[in-house]
DNA sequence: CTGGCTGTTTTTGTATTCATAATTCATTTT
DNA sequence: AAAATGAATTATGAATACAAAAACAGCCAG
């Protein structure tokens, strides 16, 4: 895995500046005041212009010449791009999990998938995003490749902020569900084939809610202020 | 599409050092000297260094704490790691593809696959690989994705250097002949469920390919001199 | 009152400077 | 002679300084 910087300051402001963007306290379209994140940060502009070319290159902020940084507006248009490719990524880890999992992954990942399904009866939705996220990463983990799991990531960062913002509509809740159900299945027949076309569709889903709720930029590429 | 400053001297580092790396000039493990590359663009540090962290982040090169940059060595690992990702990539541009290409679109790609396979017959292989590569670009760009076109430029620009400096068997030729065959035939039927799958694994035969001629690095992860 | 122009302020992009960590090379010691 | 130590050199990381571009404010003309 490519290490992160996190000793240095520009890693450290990069890491940071991220996380003001996941828990919004950037918000989207905002320009981003190198000053003021200095101040706060106690850096000089030199690491934090350095972090901020990193965040563009990863998606999260977008960098106009001579306008300062603002951060990435997610459009469904966009959102939409970002759950097909990912999709694609899941279908991989899914194919390659199958073929490279230790028996103790599989049970582990069942097991995450037993609580999941505690949760999902309950219908506790935070506990129930918690698991289906670490089933998820699990089956990453298990495909045995770094750089997939690095790409997947950086597309995840990107959509962080709306992806479990959503509230669950019941019809896309009982699909997931028993889109697991067979994940699972697969798996423990190894069945690569099939679990990777299951990931492929299984975010498809995802993004009808998504553009349902209102978390998403609908209007045009107007700069926003 | 997220705009690469070609006007900035960042931007234009980055993109001569990427150049550079592509070209051979400077070579996998090696270390990046700052000074002597700023002579050599004529502009300070500052830039410089800035580009080598958007590089870094590209994957192209490795930032090791205070002790500078190297480009990134391609070790087998790594290099299938990634053909499997750019597969799974393609794979998608193939589905979307055949939903979203218009007719004059499927037609072009035709053309460009007759014109490979002139070269093909003729064994020509640099104009091959060209007009090889324009159709999975144009397949791409036909996908109307444009995170999937960057996440996958991304990859492809970090394997450039190994990608077509394999000589051709010609059993993998062939091989990847009739998947192009195979690739036409589906565009033109609109199959994107069977493009996605030849695409998925279209670019696996390539590796071994690769893994044979003595492109990549396989030594341990000792630091190259 | 509106629209455009000009001078000022602010912000961005780049260069330079400073501090610190790593490397080199000479010296010393065994 | 080989290894180890330590000073000198060099390279990196970060801060500051400077130049240029954009944003802003006030002014004037219509």
């Amino acid at each position: 895995m490519i290490k992160i910087q996190q000793n240095t300051l520009y890693g450290e402001a990069a890491a940071r500046i991220r996380d003001m963007i996941n828990e919004g306290k950037l918000l989207p379209g905002t320009r981003i005041p190198e000053k003021q994140l200095c101040e706060h940060f106690g850096i000089s502009r030199t690491p934090l212009r350095e972090a901020l070319k990193v965040l563009a290159s990863e998606g999260m902020v977008e960098l106009l010449p001579n306008r300062g940084a603002r951060v990435m507006r997610l459009t469904r248009q966009m959102l939409e791009e970002t759950y097909n490719v990912m999709g694609a990524l899941e279908g991989l880890s899914g194919e390659l999990a199958c073929r490279y999992a230790t028996e103790a992954e599989v049970a582990d990942i069942q097991a995450l998938h037993y609580q999941m399904m505690a949760h999902y009866q309950r219908r506790e939705i935070r506990p129930y995003f918690e698991f289906n996220q670490q089933i998820h990463d699990a089956i990453m983990a298990a495909s045995r490749n770094e750089v997939l799991k690095e790409t997947y990531s950086s597309l995840s960062y990107r959509i962080q902020r709306v992806r479990y913002s959503t509230t669950m509509i019941d019809e896309y809740w009982d699909q997931a569900v028993a889109d697991h159900e067979a994940m699972i299945e697969c798996l423990v027949a190894r069945d690569g084939e099939r679990l990777g076309s299951i990931l492929r569709e299984h975010l498809r889903h995802k993004l009808v809610v998504a553009a349902a709720s209102g978390v998403i930029d609908e209007s045009p590429a107007t700069s926003a202020t």
